[in-house]
DNA sequence: AATGAATGAGGGTTCATTCAT
DNA sequence: AATGAATGAACCCTCATTCAT
């Protein structure tokens, strides 16, 4: 939103997130946002053209910066896994390393775009029109993973795929949850959370039962 | 009364265990449930004194159960992840064969006592006695979590043990949800999970970054 | 009631008593009492037609004993109270006296009818076919008092009499209400609330404003 | 809004003040007094909290206009009734010229103040946090009485005193009853009323039985 | 831009009563 | 004689939204 807001309105939309995601869309009360904000039921119909508009502003850049998240950066990480590293016998050092050596920058340019928001969308979006978006993340990171399977000649089962993806959502939701206001941990939490996934999806690809 | 007590009974908690699922506690409809089991919103307080009696009903057994899981084997596992393991060169194979052995007794015994139930303790039962059931699931397993680092001398960090433990919950929870009808289905995934997660911690314990 | 009661109804009628008495005809709840009387709701219909019948079951001898004592004393009670008594220099010594020879027949005759169930009778009869007794009753003292008055030769307005019955009604309420397990202390203090109550009337009577 | 907001209110306090008095707060409803008002329910919750919140705006200033009156007058009335009077052969005639002296003031000042709303306070309050004041309000007059006995070297028992309160209490709701709309004839009850308990009260300390 | 009065559907719950068993 | 399942109206209250001011 380039349109710079009113204070009222950046008031509202201050409260209403903290509103949806502790209540999810649904379970909000409008009433409960505009006491919040300090401002009155009727003027809030004067900024936003009922709830879910609210939802919708509150959200819809967070959702974009998702799908960019996910579109843009598939071809750097693309690399970042591949069957052959798991066949050399220095596996580990060989994965420690490129993560030493990505997830500085990974870290810096995504981790900031995420919030409170990001959480609201996926789990609060219940009743507004990215009620799926949760899905369709979980989609675009499965499809993601299912490319790297055929790069690497190890194709993971579609469950297998949908299952590790939602994983990775809902660690992404739960390290959000826990250090939203805390940047420097949840840094270091997230790459212990990357460095757990990858290590899985490794195993899960490179062993045979 | 022509219709046996345990047949009404029965609907209105069938019923109630796809609006728990559906919409949580505190946002199922008492009305849409005995709607939905033909019966009258007079009837349903003939059968449970309230709406969270009727969750309890729905979701005890489940609670009760899941306890149990978690407290009986403590044991088994203990021994299934050591670092010991992740330091033979053959670490692979060694994780592959002792998986082979244990889980189908373990997804055997353990995993048809999950269902839709399991989901809504841990998803839908705010606003009852229960709301703080994922949490302390999730700490059970965090801590049976912290208890192996301890053995195996790798402790990993507090917060990293507790995403570790939500990731495992929301897991079984992703599972149960895509396949609580396919009994196969489901088991072939949580194998496959089981793999993922403990490969997973085994890269987080056994990698110096 | 000569017919005789089965143990059921009259375990009924023993708690549907207290449940009057505790929240009056309207507010009584038909299960509260079946629950406290150890039976089931269709069993009640069977003994009682619905809830007013209940009620009138419980308070109709009351009723009619109520009615048999004001009819039947007018009489005796005629003599109580006359102006000349009041001209006497020693009226205090008279009435003293009086009280003394009366009280004891009159309490012993009367007092033992009157129980919880007057007290319903009078209070939580509303909703009931008799929810008027508590003006009937006034009223019935009221045209006693009248008559007295004429009597004597000095008629209170008829807005006071009203007043004064009311106030006697309300008197023996209260003192039912506080000793009806107590039957000495009820008659102690009804003694002194007919004393309170002669000499008020007689004050009123013999006073010239 | 076309109608200014104290004209709904005044209209929703003015028939709860109705509804409240018929039925007590327990057994009023909501419904029926929005209706009676000529609003609608959910019109109602825009303002008042919730029923109670209504019965407080009804009631509170009539609450505390009575605590107001029984502490302020204590001194005033502490005259009026003393047992050398009593002891006069011309008894009656001081306390007539006495009532004249003092009522007409006493009437004057106090009785405005009560109405309807006294009626619902002490009748109406139960599963209110007005529900024990009918009983303070006694507990007030009774200690009153008390402290009249003692200086006075009449000493009446507790249960008297209170029964005594109880009926003063009663009488006044009673008259209030009868007469709210009418001062004139409510004052002048009220006269013979008082007159009525002082000469009882009289009676029942100076007569030895 | 701002206010809050007004609406009615729907939330959970209690109730007296009927009637098949 | 006894049971309790079934009914639906009514209870208090919350909600998002509209609209006159």
């Amino acid at each position: 939103m380039q349109i710079k807001k009113t204070e009222v309105e950046e008031a509202i939309m201050a409260e209403a997130e903290k509103e949806f995601y502790a209540y999810g869309f649904e379970h909000s009360s409008v009433r409960r946002i505009i006491r919040a904000a300090g401002t009155s039921i009727g003027n809030f119909y004067n900024y936003f053209e009922n709830k879910e508009a609210l939802f919708n502003a509150v959200v819809s850049e967070e959702y974009h910066t998702f799908i960019r998240f996910i579109t843009q950066h598939e071809q750097e990480e693309g690399s970042m896994l591949s069957r052959d590293i798991l066949k050399q016998p220095d596996w580990k050092q060989q994965i420690s390393s490129m993560l030493n050596r990505m997830l500085p920058e990974f870290i810096s340019r995504i981790l900031p775009d995420f919030s409170i928001r990001f959480v609201i969308l996926v789990e609060g979006s219940r009743g507004t029109r990215y009620e799926d978006t949760g899905d369709r993340l979980v989609n675009l990171v499965k499809e993601h993973l299912r490319e790297h399977g055929r790069e690497t000649g190890c194709d993971l089962p579609d469950d297998s795929c949908e299952l590790l993806a939602r994983q990775f959502m809902s660690g992404l939701v739960a390290i959000i949850k826990q250090y939203h206001h805390d940047e420097k941990s949840r840094n270091r939490l997230l790459t212990q959370y990357i460095i757990f996934v990858m290590s899985g999806v490794a195993g899960l690809m490179g062993i045979e039962l």
